[in-house]
DNA sequence: CAAGGGGCTGTCA
DNA sequence: TTGACAGCCCCTT
């Protein structure tokens, strides 16, 4: 790993690490809040590769259509929307729902 | 070096 | 409201 990759990682840690329960962000506003914009799917790549243990709120990460990107019906899908629900995120379906659940970034 | 593919996005028909 | 598309960044073939 080269230090720029490991160093934007760790912005991207930082800022997700930062979304209160109960919200989301989207995929461009975390890279944009780490100081990486374009860096969207880098965000997902990034997650994608979380350990299986962490503590990290992955799950508050959506994009900007206002759902989750797992294709519905996924292992990823279920999992996700589990852990939002338990912090009152009912329904992840449109950008009416980023509005209401959406992370302003504080 | 070319090609393809990801937890993505903004734009435009 | 959708869907197609070109960009974007990075990794694997």
């Amino acid at each position: 790993m080269s230090p720029d990759h490991d160093d934007r990682r760790q912005r991207i840690w930082g800022v997700v690490k930062r979304i209160p329960p109960g919200r989301v962000a989207t995929y461009g506003q975390v890279a944009r809040l780490a100081g990486l914009p374009g860096y969207a799917r880098f965000v997902g790549t990034v997650l994608r590769d979380l350990p299986k243990d962490t503590r990290l709120p992955w799950h508050r990460v959506i994009n900007a259509q206002g759902r989750i990107s797992f294709p519905p019906g996924s292992d990823g899908h279920t999992r996700q929307s589990e852990r939002l629900r338990r912090e009152g995120v009912l329904a992840l379906t449109g950008r009416r729902d980023l509005a209401r659940y959406g992370w302003t970034g504080d």
